[in-house]
DNA sequence: AATACTAATCGTAATTTTACGATTTGAAAT
DNA sequence: ATTTCAAATCGTAAAATTACGATTAGTATT
């Protein structure tokens, strides 16, 4: 049906198409970790509305939580998260393989 | 509520978020622009299902169509492209100012 | 004026997403 | 054994997405 790569991306950019979705990822690119309850304090949504979006950010491979009962830390699955980037660096023409190029 | 970058993001993200619609933005960067009709040919959906998708890339701001009767040629819309990749690459920590260092 | 052609829009159905409150789970502390 | 606490799940409603066939719009051509 659709190649592969294309359906990769779409997964992960579908997963980035909620705003609260996105400042999740930053608050876990910036704090490394993060519980739920943090997060439900930060942003403006009910518990169960947090918990479904980590949830989908987890089906889609984004995130990964380690259970620390009763308490959930989430952080990045830096795997995937390296696989969104290529595949966004390369659907965007953008050369990141040179990005730490300091010359 | 959101931050505005947040948005922005999540509304490109959005755009990205159906294999679809990646693959149309693909022929549009390798041909430079297409015709509605040669969509049509290539994937394998309705005319009118094409069509929507197509103006879902158009509200999201990646594309424009140029009228050009009795068919439609679009193309990339190169700022907000520019946006996109930009807000991606700040995302992700990319450098893309660098991405054309060739040393 | 009538016809032909492409593409947009309309109407509709099935599915998915988003959000919430209520309930449940599961481990820790009392 | 009960209670407590954080987080997941359930049930549900409203809205959005995806897909299709049918129709319409708008320009060229005959």
């Amino acid at each position: 049906m659709y190649k592969k790569k294309s359906k990769r991306l779409a997964r992960y950019a579908k997963a980035l198409s909620h705003p609260v979705r996105i400042e999740i990822l930053k608050l876990l690119e910036n704090e490394s970790c993060c519980f739920t309850g943090d997060m439900v304090i930060v942003f403006p949504l009910a518990q169960s509305t947090i918990s479904q979006h980590l949830k989908e950010l987890k089906n889609a491979g984004l995130i990964q939580g380690e259970l620390n009962p009763p308490k959930t830390k989430y952080c990045i699955n830096q795997a995937n998260w390296a696989e969104a980037k290529a595949l966004l660096c390369d659907f965007f023409d953008v050369d990141f393989s040179k990005s730490t190029c300091s010359i």
